[in-house]
DNA sequence: CCATCCATTTTTGTATACAATAGCGGCCAC
DNA sequence: GTGGCCGCTATTGTATACAAAAATGGATGG
């Protein structure tokens, strides 16, 4: 959608350090990445100040940039943080969906459903499935504060985990969650959607930590 | 503190846009804001993006950047934002607090009521110390996260209010509730701690509301 | 009088050149 | 052999030049 050369360096980056390609601590030379993605370093230092303001990479005591390493206690307040912001985004939704957009997270749910259904489950399928359930809750809850707060919060757990196994028991209780929260926004109950959201992400964060290589 | 020329241009230009001498709607053009700031575009720039993050500015379709326009929906929801963000601070803050930060925090309390007891009460004296007590927690909650998230969040509401007058009693109400941390902090009760800051801000928002020239 | 189209001008996006500074390695003295 | 100093190199910060895209203005036709 963005095609400008900073929205690209900045993917391009970012998926250098989500991929692991780029480990924690490497650092994050200008000139370098520029001949990777090919622009100038005009693109590639605004790319940076982003990926630095959303924590991907951290400042060493004068100017260098290097990849930013998440131990367990990073992993945890992030999830933590996503609890209460998406809760929150779940109880303004909760009074602001139409029927329209409560039929799209039923559709999005049939999806999700019908993604782990078989019996090899289809985890690219949960996955997108999963995030557009995520962003119709939070387009639906109108703040975009709050959307631009959680824009760098709900990748960064992810992608680690691509080498991981996901538990089939724990795709099935996702799905069950979802329902729920559909059911809290059918009843236009702000703080029942709040605690089902919090709870959801709460669970994951577990989820995530059970299957973790490095406890 | 930094005092790089892309930190300067940030401090200025926010600084024109919160004193209202750049009033919502007002384009920010990069060249004439490097004309004003007396650096090059490129600093200019810079300041510019992390204005456009912090949704101090918003991109008008295609390019241009104006001064955003907060409406009190806009600033409700800051305040509820920062309400569960500082929340969350204090209660991580209450159980890592050592004496020393208890001690610092008392010392900015006793600042605080120094400032109000006067006949004519000290408002920029208030400020700075409430301003310290804030930062304080903020520190010893122990993540740069929580730090990063409500940097952009504190310093908005405040300065639309430059022009408004300070209710004393609102001003006391902040010194008991600075108090009330203190206990649940020194008590080591987290969810007290919460509980306390949370209703600290959210009773700020009704001050602030209460105090709008346009309600 | 109004809409439309084209040219000009303004404004942003990108690349590159230059300046300043920190890091690194070698060399020398001890 | 080790520690400190000096010069060089690598890297970031800033300025500027150029390209692209969009707004503005006026002229023109209806």
């Amino acid at each position: 959608m963005n095609s400008s050369a900073a929205d690209r360096a900045y993917a391009e980056v970012r998926g250098l350090i989500l991929s692991g390609d780029a480990s924690p601590g490497t650092p994050l030379r200008e000139e370098a990445l520029a001949d990777i993605v090919g622009v100038s370093r005009t693109p590639i230092r605004e790319a940076l100040r982003r990926l630095e303001a959303e924590l991907y990479a951290v400042r060493t005591r004068s100017g260098r940039l290097v990849v930013a390493d998440w131990d367990v206690d990073d992993v945890a307040e992030m999830f933590a943080l996503r609890a209460m912001l998406e809760g929150h985004a779940a109880a303004r939704a909760a009074v602001r969906m139409t029927a329209c957009e409560l039929d799209q997270l039923k559709a999005c749910n049939v999806d999700l459903e019908a993604a782990i259904a078989a019996s090899e489950p289809d985890i690219a399928g949960f996955l997108a499935a999963n995030r557009r359930f995520h962003d119709i809750v939070l387009r639906t809850s109108a703040s975009v504060r709050l959307t631009t707060m959680l824009a760098g919060l709900v990748e960064q757990p992810i992608v680690r985990r691509t080498a991981t196994r996901y538990d089939r028991s724990d795709l099935e209780r996702s799905a069950l969650e979802h329902g729920q929260l559909i059911q809290a926004c059918a009843a236009r109950d702000a703080e029942w959607a709040r605690s089902v959201m919090t709870a959801h992400i709460r669970r994951a964060l577990h989820a995530f930590r059970a299957a973790s290589p490095s406890k």
